[in-house]
RNA sequence: GGGCGCGUAGCUCAGCGGGAGAGCACUACGUUGACAUCGUAGGGGUCGCAUGUUCGAUCCAUGCCGCGCCCACCA
């Protein structure tokens, strides 16, 4: 007998380790039968599952539960990502409260240091998808750093760059001064801050008292200014263009140059040119022929190309001492404060980039985008929800060289040497490299690794082939490439959805995947962005411990709507735990009244009409949640599975079967009974991929008095009732019957002239509104005489109530169970509490039965609905009676 | 500045050419034999505003207002 409730505790590891142990979630290899693969976004190896990977993973493992049991070849390619520098960050902390550092330690004790943490935490977010129930195949677990997928790292870098598609170039980049490494362009996040505006005025050369007043926010970079630059067309200035500006503090002339980026409209029209530590202005001293002036170091303070007093200061420690010196000067022609948007790291946001001077390692990724643009176009890769795809367009149409390189420990370290004379060797291997250096040198050479690494994401932009055994033509890269979808946020589209597209289709002439379903964000119930620092971060293994799995799954899923975020508040989980125990609690009525399993049972043949009901109403289901599942679109799934469970199944349903299975009836008994076990299984396996555990578990507990499963519930085949009769007749009159109940509009309880108390049941007229439900016969009775207008009456048969659609009376059966005079005691009781409702009742209603004299036309309108009403209550007692027979 | 998304019941949201819905919250009643993690009933909305298309608009078009996000700029 099914406890109670569900507790998700006490099952959920015992169903996983079972799936994992019977290798269901081992990546098929049935013949003949289509494949379906998915590769996981991999997760940060140090990091620990967030709701967003909840979500994600989710409506992975949705998909990939749906597909199995669909009977395809499911892969679901697990694996984490070594995120460089996010694990180095991590680490560094770790050695900092052991007093030890990176540099102290050297580059090889820290790698060990990094592996070592790998080995002791990267365990954890895998253990925490285990917990979300998500059907991997473990036996295929990657890691972007292990030896397979390095070597196609290795693989593809060679091979780009022998293509000329990967060069050094000198060029800014974003630098980070605190990690001392670049980013990219996209690793940059623009905060809004409050800065100021300084107006400075940069005396002219040879004209004493005249001077050129340029605004700047970073007036410590003025040290490096090679030029003032203004608009060639600005009148303003037209007589300076071609003098000398003597730049304050350094005391060093620069010219004055027309140039077209200068916007007159801007600051004073005047700008100062610093091509070492701007973008544009780097560009327009390439026009002009300025060599930049980098006066930075690494670190952020000034170099020893600036003038003594600034040398060794730090870049905002030089900024003030820039003003102040500047001011003593009265050189500050005024202040303004403004807020402006200041590059930082995005990781902790607190880092002010910086763009700075350096040789890296560029990919030329403007051939490859063009490609991966096409195949968007052409449809070979659809974005879903498709207004993705212009976010796609825009990007890859304006696409900028990607910076590979990094200045970590931690990564794929750049496979390319140098020798003595600077010449540069690009092989996958050391011995390779020295191969070729001494075919170039005629001679063994020292060679000298270049110590950078690469970018985290272009492992993981290889990942849909990698981690298949790429570069080797594997089995699995010939059943499962291109992947069939991949599932993920928007915010990573660009750093991974762009480069797995365009690293696919160069190496693997095709495209990594067909479908690319992007999924909102999950914020918390204010529809604030999670963050440690607000506090308001939701942990999703707290709510799988308190709520379980599936009631987290089923909240993610059925709000994963296609357009807006999701706000996820505790009640919405809750909401998804209940639903839980409505179906654990139908199944425990089925389990009672021993609807069991048959398996010979034929859901065609069946004849009562509540059960022919059930049976199309289950198809129709089926249908939808599977229609919706193949679109991706997850709420309508859920939400289908959810309406069908509660408001039909449970709602109607059972309760119209409960007269049937307390009747006498052997063989409309056992049909009902055999529906109702066939049903369920239905209902178990459409929840299956949402809710996991818990189907699983019903799965195999309704069988323990039935005929054994043959397997497991994640392995049985997804229903296919497409062939079932649609029983229009019976969800027709199905229909009508549920309709008419739910209309009983008005019922009023009234001791009308006692002893003798009628029950009465007012239909409005024959049309229909709101619900009261029928659950049996008697909550039937015991509704109306709750409600407010039902009469009891004690001169009709007991087990009987007459309902009055109108004027017209129609007995119906209640069977045995109404105790009238019980009842009558409560509704007397009751009815002195609500004497005012029925009060108000009668006014509203002006119920014509306390008319003494009505009009003609009163009298004539009755008769119509009366009519009318004996109709329909003739029809009621016809549909009730065949309900049951 | 460019682009995208969103404004529907107190809250969170679904619906998107012909009856305005769900969950939560609220009110009343009810522990009945699957389920109080429940049931029944009830209150509550000029579907952001305006114009247009249409026999008919919450739904389509245009404009406006408000909110959010992305990209760019960032003197």
């Amino acid at each position: 007998m099914l406890d109670k409730i569900f507790h998700p505790g006490e099952v959920e590891a015992r169903l996983y380790a079972q799936w994992e142990d019977s290798g269901a979630f081992r990546a098929g290899s049935k013949t003949g039968m289509p494949s379906f693969a998915i590769v996981i976004p991999p997760p940060n190896v140090t990091g620990s599952l967030h709701i967003g990977h909840a979500l994600n993973n989710t409506l992975q493992d949705a998909l990939a539960r749906f597909e199995r049991m669909r009977g395809k070849n499911v892969l679901w390619q697990p694996g984490t990502d070594h995120a460089g520098i996010a694990t180095q960050l991590v680490v560094e902390r770790e050695l900092a409260k052991r007093q030890m550092s990176r540099v102290k330690m050297g580059r090889e004790k820290f790698l060990e240091e990094v592996w070592r943490w790998k080995e002791e935490s990267g365990g954890t977010i895998v253990r925490q998808l285990r917990r979300l129930g998500a059907s991997c195949d473990w036996s295929r677990e990657r890691f972007t750093m292990d030896e397979g997928l390095s070597r196609a790292v290795l693989k593809v870098f060679v091979a780009l760059h022998k293509e000329g598609l990967i060069y050094k170039d000198k060029r800014l980049v974003n630098w980070d001064p605190r990690l001392q490494t670049a980013v990219s362009d996209l690793e940059v996040e623009n905060i809004e801050v409050k800065g100021k505006l300084w107006h400075i005025k940069y005396p002219i050369s040879g004209e004493a008292g005249r001077f050129i007043i340029v605004a700047t926010t970073r007036p410590e970079t003025m040290l490096g200014d090679v030029a003032v630059a203004v608009h060639p067309s600005d009148e303003r200035y037209t007589s300076l263009v071609g003098s000398q500006a003597l730049l304050p503090l350094a005391n060093r002339p620069i010219p004055i140059i027309a140039d077209e980026y200068s916007d007159p409209e801007k600051g004073t029209g005047a700008v100062k040119i610093t091509p070492a530590h701007d973008f544009n202005d780097f560009d327009v001293g390439k026009r002009h022929g300025l060599a930049p002036l980098n006066i930075l170091t690494k670190e952020g303070a000034l170099n020893d190309l600036v003038p003594d007093a600034y040398r060794g200061l730090d870049r905002f420690e030089a900024r003030k001492r820039v003003v102040a010196d500047l001011d003593a000067l009265g050189l500050i022609e005024k202040t303004e404060d403004i807020v402006h948007a200041v590059p930082h790291d995005e990781k902790t946001k607190t880092v002010v980039l910086e763009p700075y001077l350096t040789e890296q390692w560029y990919l030329n990724v403007t051939p490859l985008a063009e490609k991966a643009l096409q195949a968007v176009e052409e449809g070979r890769t659809r974005f879903v929800p498709e207004h993705w795809t212009n976010v796609y367009y825009n990007w890859m149409r304006n696409i900028q060289p990607w910076c590979i390189s990094r200045q970590l420990w931690w990564g794929h370290q750049i496979p390319v040497w140098y020798g003595p004379d600077g010449g540069i060797f690009v092989e996958e291997t050391e011995s390779e490299a020295r191969a070729a250096a001494k075919k170039h040198y005629g001679r063994e050479v020292a060679l000298n690794r270049d110590p950078d690494v690469l970018d985290t994401w272009f492992s993981s932009a290889l990942w849909p082939f990698s981690t298949m055994g790429w570069p080797d033509k594997t089995p699995e890269l010939k059943r499962y490439y291109p992947t069939s979808v991949l599932v993920t946020g928007f915010d990573i589209i660009f750093f991974w959805v762009a480069r797995m597209m365009m690293m696919g289709i160069h190496f693997m002439g095709d495209v990594p995947f067909h479908d690319v379903f992007i999924h909102t964000r999950v914020l918390d119930e204010k529809g604030q962005k999670m963050s440690k620092t607000k506090g308001n971060v939701v942990d999703p293994l707290d709510i799988i411990d308190e709520y379980g799995a599936d009631a987290l799954r089923f909240a993610l899923a059925i709000a994963a709507g296609q357009g807006r975020d999701i706000r996820l508040g505790i009640n919405r989980v809750e909401t998804c735990r209940n639903f839980g125990t409505k179906l654990w609690n139908a199944s425990r009525f089925c389990e009672m009244n021993e609807c069991v399993r048959k398996r010979e049972f034929d859901p065609a043949t069946v004849e009562l009409t509540v059960n022919k009901w059930i049976v199309a109403e289950t198809a129709r289901t089926v249908s939808e949640v599977t229609t919706a599942l193949e679109a991706y679109r997850f709420n309508e799934a859920a939400g289908a599975a959810y309406h069908f469970v509660w408001d039909v199944f449970c709602d109607w349903y059972v309760e119209f079967i409960k007269p049937v299975l307390n009747g006498n009836d052997e063989a409309t008994k056992a049909e009902t009974r055999d529906t109702a076990a066939w049903t369920l299984d239905r209902i178990l396996q459409l929840l299956h991929p949402f809710m996991p555990f818990i189907t699983e578990e019903l799965w195999t507990r309704m069988a323990e008095h039935a005929v054994p499963r043959r397997s497991m519930l994640m392995l049985s085949p997804w229903p296919d009732l497409s062939t079932l009769p649609q029983h229009e007749e019976a969800r027709s009159e199905m229909n009508w019957l549920i309709d008419l109940i739910s209309g009983v509009r008005s019922v009023r309880a009234e001791m009308n002239v006692p002893p003798s108390a009628r029950l009465t049941l007012l239909l409005k007229g024959a049309s229909v509104e709101t619900s009261l439900r029928l659950a049996t016969h008697r909550d039937v009775a015991l509704s109306l005489a709750r409600l407010s207008s039902a009469r009891v009456t004690a001169d009709i048969p007991q087990g009987s109530a007459q309902f009055v659609i109108g004027e017209a009376a129609a007995a119906l059966p209640l069977g045995d169970v109404i105790d009238f005079a019980k009842e009558r005691a409560r509704l007397e009781k009751e009815l002195k509490k609500s004497e005012d409702e029925i009060a108000r009742f009668d006014a509203k209603l002006g119920n014509p039965g306390f008319v003494a004299k009505a009009p003609e036309e009163v009298i004539e309108e009755q008769k119509e609905k009366r009519a009318e009403a004996e109709a329909v209550a003739v029809r009621l007692r016809e549909a009730l009676k065949r309900l049951s027979a």
